[in-house]
Order: C-alpha cells, then structure tokens, then sequence
DNA sequence: TTATTCATGTGAAATGCTTCACAAGAAATT
DNA sequence: AATTTCTTGTGAAGCATTTCACATGAATAA
C-alpha cells in the first residue's frame, strides 16, 4: 500500500509465476521450520539462479538481510500480498460437469483467497443439487447472481460451444477475471483478464518432446 | 522423418505451445471449410503478429506457398507430425479421485493421439471399479504394469504427500513422460520429461492482474 | 572493536525471443 | 508475356529476460 511499486505493469508473466512458486516454497519452509532462507536455497528448491530469485523479488522493494537472506514469514506474506491473495476472493464455477465438479471439491483454494461460492448449470438434473454446501443456480440467472453478489472471478467449466455466451453474460455483470478451461480462444473486453487452462497442450509438449529428444533451457 | 529438423533442442517453449494452438485453430478453419490460411490470418486469431507465426513454422521447415499462403490439412498435418501427435501414446493415470476421473471421462484427449489406457488407485472402494471400459489397477502392481504395457507417458493425480512415490515407481517402469497435478517439486532422472498443471498459479495471476492493474504484452 | 564471512540488491553484459523489412517467388490480371 | 498483387521465408534490428559480478551492508567471531 505505502510504497508503489516501481513501473508494476512491466512485470513478465515469469516473473508473477515465479512468485507463485516461492509463496507454495516459503509455505513449506514455514512448516520444515526454518526461519530464514537464502536466495541461494531458494533457486535450489525452484530450479533456478539466485539472481533470478534475487531479481524478481528487487521489482516490488527490498525484503532480504544481507548476510542472513530472507525472513520466511515475513516474505511470504510479502509475496501474498503482492500477489493478491491476502484478501477474500469471491469465485463462481459455471459448468458443473466433470472438471468444475472436481474444481468445487478442491479445498486448496479456499486456503489461498479463492472462495467458490457460486455455481451454475442449465442441467435440470444439477440445478438445485448441493456440491459441498453449495447449491447450483440456473444458468438463465447468472448475470443478475453475479452482480448481485459481487462476484470478480469465474471459471469456466462448460462445452467450448458455449463458452462465448458465459462469457459475454459475465463480463455485463462485471466480472473481473475469467480462467477458461473449454479449448477455445474467447473474446473479452481489455479491462477483463483471461486465462487458459489447456491439459492437452502440456501433453502435446511432453509429446513434442520425447519425439524431438528436446532439452530446453527451462523446462518449467 | 526425412528432413532434419535444424537445431531442434533450441526451439522455445513458447514456439511448441504455439504451435498447439495453431494445430487446433487449423482444425477449426478446416471444419469452416477453408482450403488455405495466411499467417495473417492465423495470427489474427491467435492474437500475435504474422511474422511470428512464420518464424514459429520456420524452424521446421518451408510449408507455404508465396502468395497464397498455406494449405490448411497439409499444414495441420506437419504440425502434428512435429509435435508427435500423429501416433498412438499409451497413457496412464494414477490416482482416480475428483481430478482423475474427470480426466478419464475426457474424450478430446484420445483425438489428439493420447489414449488412457490403464488406471490406479490404492482405494479398495476403486480398485476393480470400471471409469468408461477401464478397469482400476491396483496400486501395488504400478510398476509391473506400466512396464508390461509400454505406457509412456503419466498422469499424476494422488495427493502431493505420495506424488514422489508414484514418480519413482514410473521411471523405473521406463515412463518417458510424466503430467503432474500435485502441487508439488517432483524430482525426475534427466532422461524423463516433467510438466506441472497447477491451477492455484492461474489464480494467483489473475489475482496479481486485478489487484496491480497489469498490462503485460502477452496475456496468453 | 575489528576482521571475517556471508548474502543482498543492482547496473551491465549476455542471452533469448519477437518484430521488422524486404528479396524472392507464386498466382492472378491485363 | 508482362505486370501487378500477394504472401512467404529470413537475416538483422529491436526488445525482453536472465545471468554475471561486485559494491554494500549486516551478522558473527575473534
Ligand atoms: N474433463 C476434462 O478432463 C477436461 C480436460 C480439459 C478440458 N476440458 C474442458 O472443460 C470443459 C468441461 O469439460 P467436462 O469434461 O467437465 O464436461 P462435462 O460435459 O462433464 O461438463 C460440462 C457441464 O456444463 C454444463 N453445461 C452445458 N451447457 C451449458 C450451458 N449452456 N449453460 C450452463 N451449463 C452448461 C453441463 O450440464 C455440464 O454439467 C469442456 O470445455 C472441456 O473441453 C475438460
Ligand atoms: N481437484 C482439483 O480441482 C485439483 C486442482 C488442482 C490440483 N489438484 C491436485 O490433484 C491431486 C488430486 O486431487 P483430487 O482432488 O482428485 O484428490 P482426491 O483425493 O479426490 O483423489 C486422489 C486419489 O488418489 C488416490 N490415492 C491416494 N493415495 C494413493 C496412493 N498411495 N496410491 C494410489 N492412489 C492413491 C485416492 O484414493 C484418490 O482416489 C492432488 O495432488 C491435488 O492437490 C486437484
């Protein structure tokens, strides 16, 4: 809050995903009981450089002790707030087939600011059904429950055919960011952030690269 | 098989990802009935510029035609070929829990060439239950079975605390390739290739966008 | 107190990736 | 047949990311 981060726009998708994987690391560290941790144990733990750790982290202040490293505690929770999940995340799942379903019951999310607290099918057989206390609205009112509850983020868990329409329903309610798992390029407005979630193109990777005996740099 | 591919470990994470989504825009132009795409186009869809697109295609060879452009089945076909996906891989998924199962129950999978082929659980409840016309295996017999059958590539779906000891039994089978859903740092011998589908990092972008007003470049 | 050790934070260099710009070649048009 | 139009394929330039290397400063030990 107090001090503004230095020219934040220009962070690279790496950069955000890197800081993911330190929060996860310092969350285990925390539980192995270590109380600081050196950059050097850091990249160690990741796969990566000191400096890349020691870089990413220079973008958003100075959180380290020279000659001790990084208080865990202190740079986990840094790292959570920089990325955003020191708050409460209201989160609707639409599509409550295989996936969504097995996205409802998946109690990590909660623990890291994503609350699922809507979910929505045209399924008459699901509308109505409880998964884990919460009960499946009707498709047909999913932008008037998505304003009237604030909700910010959704995923998308419904055929590739229809996902568009979700789409576009959920944007007029105000819909901050979408994560979209149906195999389609969707269109949203530049003030939305959208991301894809996309098994089969791991698969065809890990498919590209045992036919090309590929050895990246990064193989993340 | 013929030609070479120039320099093949060198090509980019983001090229092979890239190329993925354009083999499944070129199916899509090809069920519109389109007989040659330009990279213009297909830059427009994907969201990049053309000579991207060219460059990508370019480290595998000499495809189009000079002001026509490409032919959409030749094309998607090299892809495939390039990626791997023009044959049969014998996959495996251990741990058929709420992830696993919607997994299975997924068809596009076994079009793109990867074909679900054996199941294990360490659950008496699930052992020797049926997931559409696979019987699950039991856990013991992991490493047995996946050497017997030739499986290649894994799915990892059991919980992060037990995702090292799947691993291990894999690679001893000979597993080539290995998806992990854990959210965990797997350790894997050199010789065997490691993707990670982590969805809390998904989130955590989105949250990081929202909350920094990110306007990065590339928003994949 | 002073010396030594350790590890951060950061400009600069190195490396990697994307875009530019245009020659070359194929098709369509006159 | 010649000309125009179109689009590829690719070195080179431009931009972005990662790594290097070291000055700086904190902690620890003597
Ligand atoms: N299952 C997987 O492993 C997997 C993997 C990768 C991608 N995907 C993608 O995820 C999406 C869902 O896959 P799935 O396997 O869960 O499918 P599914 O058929 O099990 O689930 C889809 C759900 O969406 C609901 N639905 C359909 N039309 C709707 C509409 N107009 N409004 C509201 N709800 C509607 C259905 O009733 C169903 O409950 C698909 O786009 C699929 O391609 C799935
Ligand atoms: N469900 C999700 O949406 C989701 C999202 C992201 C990541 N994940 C990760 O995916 C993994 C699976 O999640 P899930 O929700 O499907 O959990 P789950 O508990 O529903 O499924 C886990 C399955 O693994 C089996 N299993 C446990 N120990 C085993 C062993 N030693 N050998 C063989 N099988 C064993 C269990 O019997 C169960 O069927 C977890 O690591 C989880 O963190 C899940």
């Amino acid at each position: 809050m107090s001090s503004e981060l230095p020219d934040k726009k220009r962070i690279s998708e790496s950069t955000i995903h890197r800081l993911s994987m330190y929060f996860r690391t310092l969350s285990l560290l925390q539980k192995e009981g270590y109380e600081t941790v050196s950059s050097k144990e850091l990249a160690k733990r990741e796969k990566l450089t000191p400096a890349q750790v020691r870089k990413d982290l220079s973008f958003f202040g100075s959180f380290g002790t020279r000659g001790l490293g990084y208080d865990v505690v202190e740079l986990k929770a840094k790292i959570g707030e920089i990325l955003g999940i020191d708050r409460h995340w209201k989160v609707a799942v639409i599509g409550i087939g295989n996936i969504g379903s097995a996205l409802v019951s998946y109690k990590e999310f909660s623990r890291q600011g994503f609350h699922i607290e809507k979910l929505f099918d045209n399924d008459q057989r699901k509308i109505g059904s409880n998964h884990k206390g919460i009960v499946v609205s009707d498709i047909k009112n999913l932008e008037k429950e998505i304003a009237e509850d604030g909700i910010e983020m959704v995923i998308i868990t419904v055929p590739a055919t229809v996902a568009q329409y979700m789409v576009d329903d959920v944007v007029r309610a105000g819909v901050k960011a979408i994560l979209n798992f149906a195999p389609i390029n969707l269109k949203v407005p530049s003030h939305v952030y959208l991301r894809n979630e996309n098994m089969s193109m791991e698969l065809e990777y890990l498919s590209f690269a045992i036919v090309n005996n590929h050895t990246p740099k990064n193989m993340k």
